[in-house]
DNA sequence: AATAAATTACCCTCTTTAGGGGATTGATAG
DNA sequence: CTATCAATCCCCTAAAGAGGGTAATTTATT
Protein backbone atom coordinates (compact mmCIF):
# COMPACT_ATOMS: atom_id res chain seq x y z
CA UNK A 1 0.00 0.00 0.00
CA UNK A 2 1.12 3.47 -0.92
CA UNK A 3 1.11 5.57 2.06
CA UNK A 4 -0.78 9.13 1.67
CA UNK A 5 -1.44 12.06 3.30
CA UNK A 6 -1.50 11.51 6.98
CA UNK A 7 -3.96 11.66 8.92
CA UNK A 8 -3.07 14.49 11.26
CA UNK A 9 -3.42 17.14 8.27
CA UNK A 10 -5.94 16.79 5.33
CA UNK A 11 -7.44 19.64 5.85
CA UNK A 12 -5.97 21.81 3.78
CA UNK A 13 -6.90 19.51 0.85
CA UNK A 14 -9.08 21.82 -1.43
CA UNK A 15 -11.55 18.91 -2.78
CA UNK A 16 -11.70 18.99 -6.17
CA UNK A 17 -15.57 17.42 -5.82
CA UNK A 18 -18.28 18.18 -2.80
CA UNK A 19 -18.49 15.50 -0.60
CA UNK A 20 -21.82 13.93 -0.58
CA UNK A 21 -22.70 13.95 3.60
CA UNK A 22 -26.06 12.55 4.78
CA UNK A 23 -27.11 12.75 8.53
CA UNK A 24 -28.73 10.57 10.88
CA UNK A 25 -29.53 11.97 14.49
CA UNK A 26 -33.06 11.38 15.85
CA UNK A 27 -32.60 14.57 18.02
CA UNK A 28 -34.03 17.51 15.77
CA UNK A 29 -32.01 20.13 17.36
CA UNK A 30 -28.83 18.63 17.09
CA UNK A 31 -29.59 17.34 13.23
CA UNK A 32 -30.39 20.99 12.60
CA UNK A 33 -27.49 22.43 13.82
CA UNK A 34 -25.17 20.23 12.02
CA UNK A 35 -27.08 20.21 8.71
CA UNK A 36 -26.38 24.69 9.29
CA UNK A 37 -22.77 23.46 10.12
CA UNK A 38 -22.49 21.25 6.83
CA UNK A 39 -24.09 23.84 4.05
CA UNK A 40 -21.68 26.36 5.69
CA UNK A 41 -18.36 24.21 5.20
CA UNK A 42 -16.60 24.58 1.70
CA UNK A 43 -16.49 21.30 -0.01
CA UNK A 44 -19.22 19.45 1.62
CA UNK A 45 -23.20 19.75 0.64
CA UNK A 46 -25.90 17.58 3.17
CA UNK A 47 -27.98 15.27 1.04
CA UNK A 48 -29.94 14.57 3.36
CA UNK A 49 -30.70 14.66 7.15
CA UNK A 50 -32.35 11.58 8.93
CA UNK A 51 -34.51 10.86 12.20
CA UNK A 52 -33.89 7.01 11.95
CA UNK A 53 -31.98 4.50 9.86
CA UNK A 54 -34.82 2.78 8.22
CA UNK A 55 -35.56 6.77 6.49
CA UNK A 56 -32.17 6.62 5.65
CA UNK A 57 -32.13 3.58 3.99
CA UNK A 58 -35.34 4.33 2.02
CA UNK A 59 -33.48 7.53 0.47
CA UNK A 60 -29.84 6.15 0.17
CA UNK A 61 -30.13 5.00 -3.61
CA UNK A 62 -31.51 8.20 -4.94
CA UNK A 63 -29.58 10.47 -2.35
CA UNK A 64 -26.31 9.03 -3.08
CA UNK A 65 -24.16 10.31 -0.08
CA UNK A 66 -20.05 9.79 0.46
CA UNK A 67 -20.06 9.66 3.47
CA UNK A 68 -22.88 9.25 6.52
CA UNK A 69 -22.90 10.86 9.89
CA UNK A 70 -24.26 8.08 12.55
CA UNK A 71 -25.60 8.57 15.70
CA UNK A 72 -25.49 5.07 17.63
CA UNK A 73 -28.91 5.79 20.13
CA UNK A 74 -31.61 5.69 18.00
CA UNK A 75 -35.38 4.75 17.86
CA UNK A 76 -35.89 1.26 15.80
CA UNK A 77 -33.00 0.21 14.46
CA UNK A 78 -29.39 1.03 16.46
CA UNK A 79 -26.95 3.02 14.66
CA UNK A 80 -24.57 -0.29 14.65
CA UNK A 81 -27.59 -2.28 13.02
CA UNK A 82 -27.89 0.54 10.65
CA UNK A 83 -24.05 0.65 9.76
CA UNK A 84 -23.75 -3.00 8.85
CA UNK A 85 -27.45 -2.67 6.53
CA UNK A 86 -25.85 0.33 4.79
CA UNK A 87 -22.25 -1.61 4.28
CA UNK A 88 -24.70 -4.00 2.91
CA UNK A 89 -26.40 -2.31 0.35
CA UNK A 90 -23.71 0.61 -0.31
CA UNK A 91 -20.11 -0.67 0.70
CA UNK A 92 -18.72 2.28 -0.79
CA UNK A 93 -20.66 4.86 1.43
CA UNK A 94 -17.75 5.70 4.65
CA UNK A 95 -19.66 5.96 7.93
CA UNK A 96 -18.25 8.10 10.97
CA UNK A 97 -20.14 6.94 14.35
CA UNK A 98 -21.30 10.16 15.90
CA UNK A 99 -22.06 9.64 19.81
CA UNK A 100 -21.77 10.12 23.50
CA UNK A 101 -20.60 6.44 24.11
CA UNK A 102 -16.83 6.11 24.22
CA UNK A 103 -17.15 2.26 25.90
CA UNK A 104 -15.04 -0.22 23.80
CA UNK A 105 -18.31 -2.46 23.29
CA UNK A 106 -20.02 0.66 20.93
CA UNK A 107 -16.55 1.53 19.62
CA UNK A 108 -16.04 -2.04 18.60
CA UNK A 109 -19.17 -3.24 17.99
CA UNK A 110 -19.20 0.29 15.00
CA UNK A 111 -16.11 -0.42 13.73
CA UNK A 112 -16.85 -4.26 13.02
CA UNK A 113 -20.46 -3.32 11.39
CA UNK A 114 -18.20 -1.45 8.99
CA UNK A 115 -18.09 1.78 10.26
CA UNK A 116 -14.84 4.00 9.53
CA UNK A 117 -14.57 6.97 11.64
CA UNK A 118 -15.56 7.42 15.32
CA UNK A 119 -16.51 10.74 16.83
CA UNK A 120 -17.45 11.83 20.10
CA UNK A 121 -20.74 14.61 20.35
CA UNK A 122 -18.23 16.11 22.24
CA UNK A 123 -16.02 17.41 18.93
CA UNK A 124 -15.66 20.67 18.15
CA UNK A 125 -17.63 21.33 14.60
CA UNK A 126 -14.17 22.09 13.03
CA UNK A 127 -13.15 18.64 14.04
CA UNK A 128 -15.93 16.78 12.47
CA UNK A 129 -15.82 18.83 9.48
CA UNK A 130 -11.92 17.88 8.96
CA UNK A 131 -13.42 14.03 9.54
CA UNK A 132 -15.72 14.39 6.58
CA UNK A 133 -12.34 15.26 4.78
CA UNK A 134 -10.25 12.52 5.77
CA UNK A 135 -12.55 9.83 5.66
CA UNK A 136 -11.33 8.41 2.42
CA UNK A 137 -7.55 8.25 3.02
CA UNK A 138 -7.85 7.58 7.06
CA UNK A 139 -9.83 6.94 9.88
CA UNK A 140 -10.76 10.00 11.55
CA UNK A 141 -11.72 9.41 15.54
CA UNK A 142 -11.39 11.54 18.72
CA UNK A 143 -8.72 11.19 20.52
CA UNK A 144 -9.46 9.16 23.55
CA UNK A 145 -11.47 6.63 21.14
CA UNK A 146 -8.25 6.38 18.97
CA UNK A 147 -6.15 4.83 21.99
CA UNK A 148 -9.13 2.75 22.99
CA UNK A 149 -8.59 1.11 19.50
CA UNK A 150 -4.92 0.94 20.14
CA UNK A 151 -6.16 -1.30 23.31
CA UNK A 152 -8.51 -3.43 21.38
CA UNK A 153 -5.88 -4.33 18.79
CA UNK A 154 -3.29 -4.57 21.53
CA UNK A 155 -5.76 -7.44 23.89
CA UNK A 156 -5.41 -9.32 20.02
CA UNK A 157 -2.52 -11.06 20.96
CA UNK A 158 -0.18 -10.53 23.81
CA UNK A 159 2.03 -13.48 21.87
CA UNK A 160 4.18 -15.14 24.64
CA UNK A 161 5.25 -18.68 22.49
CA UNK A 162 6.98 -19.76 26.06
CA UNK A 163 4.79 -18.79 29.02
CA UNK A 164 4.79 -22.94 29.46
CA UNK A 165 8.26 -23.49 29.06
CA UNK A 166 7.26 -26.68 26.85
CA UNK A 167 10.26 -28.11 24.39
CA UNK A 168 10.29 -27.84 20.98
CA UNK A 169 8.65 -31.68 20.47
CA UNK A 170 6.23 -31.03 22.97
CA UNK A 171 4.74 -27.78 21.28
CA UNK A 172 4.76 -29.71 18.10
CA UNK A 173 2.59 -32.26 20.01
CA UNK A 174 -0.11 -29.72 21.03
CA UNK A 175 -0.25 -28.49 17.82
CA UNK A 176 -0.92 -31.70 16.95
CA UNK A 177 -3.77 -32.15 19.90
CA UNK A 178 -5.06 -28.62 18.50
CA UNK A 179 -5.45 -30.19 15.27
CA UNK A 180 -7.73 -32.84 17.13
CA UNK A 181 -5.29 -35.59 16.30
CA UNK A 182 -5.66 -38.54 18.63
CA UNK A 183 -2.07 -40.15 19.99
CA UNK A 184 -1.85 -42.46 17.27
CA UNK A 185 -2.31 -40.02 14.81
CA UNK A 186 0.11 -37.86 16.04
CA UNK A 187 2.80 -40.96 16.26
CA UNK A 188 2.31 -41.72 12.75
CA UNK A 189 3.04 -38.41 11.83
CA UNK A 190 5.90 -37.83 13.71
CA UNK A 191 7.27 -41.30 13.34
CA UNK A 192 7.67 -42.30 16.83
CA UNK A 193 5.35 -44.69 19.04
CA UNK A 194 2.13 -43.92 20.55
CA UNK A 195 3.88 -44.74 24.01
CA UNK A 196 5.92 -41.94 23.28
CA UNK A 197 3.16 -39.41 22.43
CA UNK A 198 1.63 -39.89 25.63
CA UNK A 199 4.53 -39.60 27.55
CA UNK A 200 4.90 -36.51 25.76
CA UNK A 201 1.60 -35.26 26.25
CA UNK A 202 1.85 -36.69 30.33
CA UNK A 203 4.31 -33.36 30.41
CA UNK A 204 2.02 -31.37 28.49
CA UNK A 205 -0.30 -31.61 30.71
CA UNK A 206 1.45 -31.12 33.88
CA UNK A 207 3.28 -27.88 32.59
CA UNK A 208 -0.33 -26.83 31.33
CA UNK A 209 -1.83 -28.19 34.32
CA UNK A 210 -4.76 -29.43 32.54
CA UNK A 211 -6.05 -33.10 33.08
CA UNK A 212 -7.33 -33.65 29.14
CA UNK A 213 -7.02 -33.05 25.55
CA UNK A 214 -9.88 -30.49 25.57
CA UNK A 215 -8.59 -28.79 28.24
CA UNK A 216 -5.23 -28.55 27.03
CA UNK A 217 -6.56 -27.45 23.51
CA UNK A 218 -8.71 -24.73 25.24
CA UNK A 219 -5.55 -23.20 27.44
CA UNK A 220 -3.28 -23.31 24.17
CA UNK A 221 -5.59 -21.19 22.10
CA UNK A 222 -6.65 -19.07 25.12
CA UNK A 223 -3.13 -18.19 25.47
CA UNK A 224 -2.93 -17.40 22.14
CA UNK A 225 -0.36 -20.01 21.70
CA UNK A 226 -1.57 -20.48 18.13
CA UNK B 1 -13.45 8.24 30.56
CA UNK B 2 -13.85 11.50 29.61
CA UNK B 3 -13.58 12.73 25.96
CA UNK B 4 -10.95 15.39 25.58
CA UNK B 5 -10.02 17.23 22.39
CA UNK B 6 -10.04 15.27 19.06
CA UNK B 7 -7.45 14.00 17.51
CA UNK B 8 -8.28 15.84 14.40
CA UNK B 9 -7.03 19.05 15.85
CA UNK B 10 -4.60 19.04 19.33
CA UNK B 11 -1.84 21.32 16.98
CA UNK B 12 -3.68 24.83 18.23
CA UNK B 13 -3.17 23.78 22.19
CA UNK B 14 -0.17 25.48 23.72
CA UNK B 15 1.53 23.40 25.80
CA UNK B 16 2.60 24.31 29.41
CA UNK B 17 5.54 22.52 29.02
CA UNK B 18 7.65 21.53 26.85
CA UNK B 19 7.82 18.16 25.69
CA UNK B 20 11.08 16.73 25.83
CA UNK B 21 11.51 14.31 22.41
CA UNK B 22 14.23 11.94 21.77
CA UNK B 23 14.58 10.37 18.66
CA UNK B 24 16.17 6.66 17.61
CA UNK B 25 17.18 6.47 13.82
CA UNK B 26 20.19 4.98 12.49
CA UNK B 27 20.31 7.38 9.30
CA UNK B 28 22.60 9.89 10.28
CA UNK B 29 21.37 12.56 7.61
CA UNK B 30 17.42 11.64 8.86
CA UNK B 31 18.51 12.01 12.52
CA UNK B 32 19.56 14.94 11.73
CA UNK B 33 17.13 16.58 9.96
CA UNK B 34 14.42 16.29 12.60
CA UNK B 35 16.80 17.16 15.60
CA UNK B 36 16.15 20.47 13.22
CA UNK B 37 12.98 19.96 13.01
CA UNK B 38 12.24 19.54 16.52
CA UNK B 39 14.55 22.15 17.83
CA UNK B 40 12.52 24.70 16.02
CA UNK B 41 8.90 23.59 16.78
CA UNK B 42 7.86 25.62 19.41
CA UNK B 43 6.96 23.33 22.50
CA UNK B 44 8.87 20.64 21.25
CA UNK B 45 12.62 19.88 23.10
CA UNK B 46 15.18 17.28 21.52
CA UNK B 47 17.07 15.92 24.37
CA UNK B 48 18.37 13.07 22.48
CA UNK B 49 19.12 11.73 19.49
CA UNK B 50 20.76 8.06 19.25
CA UNK B 51 21.21 5.38 16.22
CA UNK B 52 20.61 2.45 18.49
CA UNK B 53 18.01 1.39 20.87
CA UNK B 54 20.96 0.10 22.79
CA UNK B 55 22.72 3.69 22.98
CA UNK B 56 19.22 5.01 23.80
CA UNK B 57 18.14 3.14 26.73
CA UNK B 58 21.78 3.31 28.57
CA UNK B 59 20.59 7.09 28.33
CA UNK B 60 16.73 7.17 29.12
CA UNK B 61 17.02 7.84 32.73
CA UNK B 62 19.47 10.79 32.63
CA UNK B 63 17.29 12.22 29.77
CA UNK B 64 13.48 11.77 30.76
CA UNK B 65 11.96 12.40 27.33
CA UNK B 66 8.07 12.19 27.43
CA UNK B 67 8.44 10.74 23.74
CA UNK B 68 10.19 8.73 21.65
CA UNK B 69 10.01 8.84 17.98
CA UNK B 70 11.38 5.07 16.95
CA UNK B 71 12.57 3.89 13.65
CA UNK B 72 11.91 0.07 13.15
CA UNK B 73 15.04 -0.95 10.96
CA UNK B 74 17.66 -0.21 13.44
CA UNK B 75 21.34 -2.40 13.70
CA UNK B 76 21.05 -4.60 16.75
CA UNK B 77 17.68 -4.37 18.43
CA UNK B 78 15.02 -3.65 16.29
CA UNK B 79 12.50 -0.91 16.89
CA UNK B 80 9.93 -3.06 17.85
CA UNK B 81 12.06 -4.93 20.28
CA UNK B 82 13.19 -1.46 21.39
CA UNK B 83 9.61 -0.59 22.20
CA UNK B 84 9.13 -3.36 24.62
CA UNK B 85 12.11 -2.60 26.40
CA UNK B 86 11.40 0.89 26.97
CA UNK B 87 8.13 0.22 28.27
CA UNK B 88 9.18 -2.31 30.12
CA UNK B 89 11.76 0.08 32.08
CA UNK B 90 9.83 3.81 31.18
CA UNK B 91 5.75 2.64 30.83
CA UNK B 92 5.06 6.39 30.83
CA UNK B 93 7.39 7.38 27.80
CA UNK B 94 5.31 7.22 24.78
CA UNK B 95 6.49 6.15 21.57
CA UNK B 96 5.66 6.92 18.11
CA UNK B 97 6.92 4.44 15.20
CA UNK B 98 8.59 6.29 12.58
CA UNK B 99 9.31 3.94 9.58
CA UNK B 100 9.03 2.65 5.75
CA UNK B 101 7.23 -0.08 6.60
CA UNK B 102 3.18 -0.12 6.20
CA UNK B 103 2.57 -4.00 6.76
CA UNK B 104 0.10 -5.52 8.89
CA UNK B 105 2.79 -7.31 10.59
CA UNK B 106 4.83 -4.20 11.57
CA UNK B 107 2.27 -2.03 12.85
CA UNK B 108 0.73 -4.52 14.94
CA UNK B 109 3.64 -5.93 16.48
CA UNK B 110 4.85 -2.08 16.78
CA UNK B 111 1.04 -1.57 18.69
CA UNK B 112 1.57 -4.47 20.71
CA UNK B 113 4.95 -3.77 21.82
CA UNK B 114 3.53 -0.62 23.41
CA UNK B 115 3.81 2.23 20.57
CA UNK B 116 1.12 4.54 20.73
CA UNK B 117 1.76 6.22 17.55
CA UNK B 118 3.08 5.35 13.77
CA UNK B 119 3.93 7.76 11.34
CA UNK B 120 5.52 6.84 7.79
CA UNK B 121 8.37 8.20 6.82
CA UNK B 122 6.74 9.91 4.11
CA UNK B 123 4.72 12.19 6.52
CA UNK B 124 5.23 15.98 6.51
CA UNK B 125 7.29 17.52 9.00
CA UNK B 126 4.51 19.67 10.67
CA UNK B 127 2.60 16.02 11.27
CA UNK B 128 5.25 15.25 13.05
CA UNK B 129 5.03 17.76 15.15
CA UNK B 130 1.14 17.35 15.48
CA UNK B 131 1.81 13.90 16.82
CA UNK B 132 4.08 14.97 19.30
CA UNK B 133 1.72 17.01 20.45
CA UNK B 134 -1.48 14.74 20.31
CA UNK B 135 0.51 11.42 21.91
CA UNK B 136 -0.88 12.05 25.43
CA UNK B 137 -4.35 12.44 24.30
CA UNK B 138 -4.43 10.65 21.47
CA UNK B 139 -2.67 7.87 18.95
CA UNK B 140 -1.22 10.00 16.33
CA UNK B 141 -1.21 7.73 12.89
CA UNK B 142 -0.44 8.37 8.97
CA UNK B 143 -3.84 7.86 7.14
CA UNK B 144 -3.56 4.72 5.42
CA UNK B 145 -2.08 3.13 8.98
CA UNK B 146 -5.37 4.37 11.01
CA UNK B 147 -6.96 2.56 8.23
CA UNK B 148 -4.98 -0.85 8.70
CA UNK B 149 -5.59 -0.78 12.61
CA UNK B 150 -9.31 -0.51 11.61
CA UNK B 151 -9.51 -3.50 9.65
CA UNK B 152 -6.62 -5.54 12.67
CA UNK B 153 -9.66 -4.31 14.77
CA UNK B 154 -12.56 -5.70 12.54
CA UNK B 155 -10.59 -9.39 11.99
CA UNK B 156 -10.75 -9.76 16.29
CA UNK B 157 -13.99 -11.20 15.99
CA UNK B 158 -16.64 -11.38 12.92
CA UNK B 159 -18.58 -13.55 15.36
CA UNK B 160 -21.47 -15.58 14.20
CA UNK B 161 -23.22 -17.72 17.05
CA UNK B 162 -25.26 -20.44 15.05
CA UNK B 163 -23.27 -20.94 11.68
CA UNK B 164 -23.61 -24.62 13.37
CA UNK B 165 -27.06 -24.32 14.08
CA UNK B 166 -26.90 -25.30 17.49
CA UNK B 167 -29.42 -25.76 19.74
CA UNK B 168 -28.83 -23.71 22.84
CA UNK B 169 -28.73 -26.59 25.43
CA UNK B 170 -25.85 -27.89 22.96
CA UNK B 171 -24.22 -24.65 22.60
CA UNK B 172 -24.12 -24.65 26.24
CA UNK B 173 -22.52 -28.34 26.77
CA UNK B 174 -20.19 -27.17 24.27
CA UNK B 175 -18.83 -24.59 26.23
CA UNK B 176 -18.70 -26.88 28.86
CA UNK B 177 -15.95 -28.91 26.78
CA UNK B 178 -14.09 -25.51 25.75
CA UNK B 179 -13.78 -25.15 29.87
CA UNK B 180 -12.48 -28.79 29.53
CA UNK B 181 -15.09 -30.16 32.21
CA UNK B 182 -15.40 -34.37 31.94
CA UNK B 183 -18.60 -35.52 30.36
CA UNK B 184 -19.89 -36.67 34.36
CA UNK B 185 -18.78 -33.26 35.22
CA UNK B 186 -20.64 -31.71 32.89
CA UNK B 187 -24.03 -33.90 34.03
CA UNK B 188 -22.96 -32.74 37.54
CA UNK B 189 -22.96 -29.19 36.26
CA UNK B 190 -25.97 -29.24 34.17
CA UNK B 191 -28.20 -31.84 36.80
CA UNK B 192 -28.46 -34.39 33.84
CA UNK B 193 -27.29 -37.53 33.29
CA UNK B 194 -24.12 -38.49 32.12
CA UNK B 195 -25.57 -40.37 29.24
CA UNK B 196 -27.52 -37.08 28.44
CA UNK B 197 -24.57 -35.34 27.84
CA UNK B 198 -23.13 -37.79 25.71
CA UNK B 199 -25.90 -37.69 23.77
CA UNK B 200 -25.59 -34.19 23.14
CA UNK B 201 -22.10 -34.17 22.61
CA UNK B 202 -22.59 -36.61 19.62
CA UNK B 203 -24.81 -34.08 17.70
CA UNK B 204 -22.97 -31.60 18.33
CA UNK B 205 -19.71 -33.70 16.67
CA UNK B 206 -22.52 -34.60 13.94
CA UNK B 207 -22.78 -30.68 13.42
CA UNK B 208 -19.33 -29.73 13.68
CA UNK B 209 -18.33 -32.49 11.69
CA UNK B 210 -15.26 -33.63 14.78
CA UNK B 211 -14.89 -36.82 15.75
CA UNK B 212 -12.94 -35.77 19.61
CA UNK B 213 -13.27 -32.98 22.21
CA UNK B 214 -10.55 -31.77 20.97
CA UNK B 215 -11.38 -31.16 18.11
CA UNK B 216 -14.61 -29.66 18.87
CA UNK B 217 -12.92 -27.11 21.35
CA UNK B 218 -10.21 -26.28 18.17
CA UNK B 219 -13.36 -25.89 15.96
CA UNK B 220 -15.25 -23.81 18.50
CA UNK B 221 -12.53 -21.51 19.61
CA UNK B 222 -11.00 -21.40 15.99
CA UNK B 223 -14.77 -20.37 14.51
CA UNK B 224 -14.88 -17.51 17.86
CA UNK B 225 -17.94 -19.21 18.89
CA UNK B 226 -16.60 -18.22 22.63
C1' DA C 1 -54.41 -32.69 15.98
C1' DA C 2 -50.36 -33.88 13.90
C1' DT C 3 -45.53 -33.00 13.05
C1' DA C 4 -41.19 -31.72 14.03
C1' DA C 5 -37.53 -30.50 16.94
C1' DA C 6 -35.24 -30.39 21.30
C1' DT C 7 -34.18 -32.51 25.48
C1' DT C 8 -33.83 -36.16 28.16
C1' DA C 9 -32.30 -41.05 29.08
C1' DC C 10 -30.72 -45.69 28.48
C1' DC C 11 -28.51 -49.90 26.11
C1' DC C 12 -24.38 -51.81 24.00
C1' DT C 13 -19.13 -52.45 22.60
C1' DC C 14 -14.73 -51.12 21.47
C1' DT C 15 -11.20 -47.70 21.50
C1' DT C 16 -8.82 -44.06 23.56
C1' DT C 17 -7.11 -41.62 27.21
C1' DA C 18 -5.18 -40.47 31.85
C1' DG C 19 -2.04 -41.35 35.15
C1' DG C 20 1.17 -44.28 37.58
C1' DG C 21 5.42 -46.68 37.15
C1' DG C 22 10.41 -47.33 34.90
C1' DA C 23 14.33 -47.35 31.25
C1' DT C 24 17.50 -46.01 27.45
C1' DT C 25 19.85 -42.87 24.47
C1' DG C 26 22.11 -38.52 23.20
C1' DA C 27 23.19 -33.94 23.87
C1' DT C 28 24.40 -30.11 26.79
C1' DA C 29 26.22 -27.83 30.70
C1' DG C 30 28.85 -27.43 34.59
C1' DC D 1 33.10 -36.68 34.30
C1' DT D 2 28.66 -36.44 35.73
C1' DA D 3 24.35 -34.40 36.25
C1' DT D 4 20.47 -32.83 33.83
C1' DC D 5 17.17 -32.78 30.31
C1' DA D 6 14.90 -33.89 26.08
C1' DA D 7 13.27 -37.54 23.59
C1' DT D 8 12.35 -42.06 22.97
C1' DC D 9 10.01 -46.50 24.38
C1' DC D 10 7.61 -49.89 27.35
C1' DC D 11 4.53 -51.77 31.20
C1' DC D 12 0.20 -51.47 33.68
C1' DT D 13 -4.98 -50.32 35.04
C1' DA D 14 -9.02 -47.82 35.54
C1' DA D 15 -11.56 -44.33 33.64
C1' DA D 16 -13.37 -41.80 29.93
C1' DG D 17 -14.80 -41.31 25.43
C1' DA D 18 -16.73 -42.49 20.72
C1' DG D 19 -20.23 -44.39 18.04
C1' DG D 20 -24.11 -47.42 17.23
C1' DG D 21 -28.75 -48.03 18.60
C1' DT D 22 -33.72 -46.82 20.70
C1' DA D 23 -37.21 -44.11 22.96
C1' DA D 24 -39.97 -41.12 26.30
C1' DT D 25 -40.86 -36.53 27.25
C1' DT D 26 -41.78 -31.63 26.33
C1' DT D 27 -42.20 -27.73 23.38
C1' DA D 28 -43.11 -25.32 19.46
C1' DT D 29 -45.07 -25.15 14.73
C1' DT D 30 -48.06 -26.13 11.31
Amino acid sequence: MKPTASTVRTDKASPVTTIRVAIVEDDEKIRNAYVQILEYAEGLECVGAFESCEAALKQLDDLLPDVILMDIQLPGMSGIEGVKQIKEFHPSIEIIMFTIYDDDENIFRSLCAGASGYLLKSSQPEDIIRAFRQIRSGAPMSASIARQVLNLVRQQSPISPDQFQLTDRENEILRCLVDGLSDKRIADKLFISPQTVHSHIKNIYEKLQVHSKSEAVSKALRSKLF
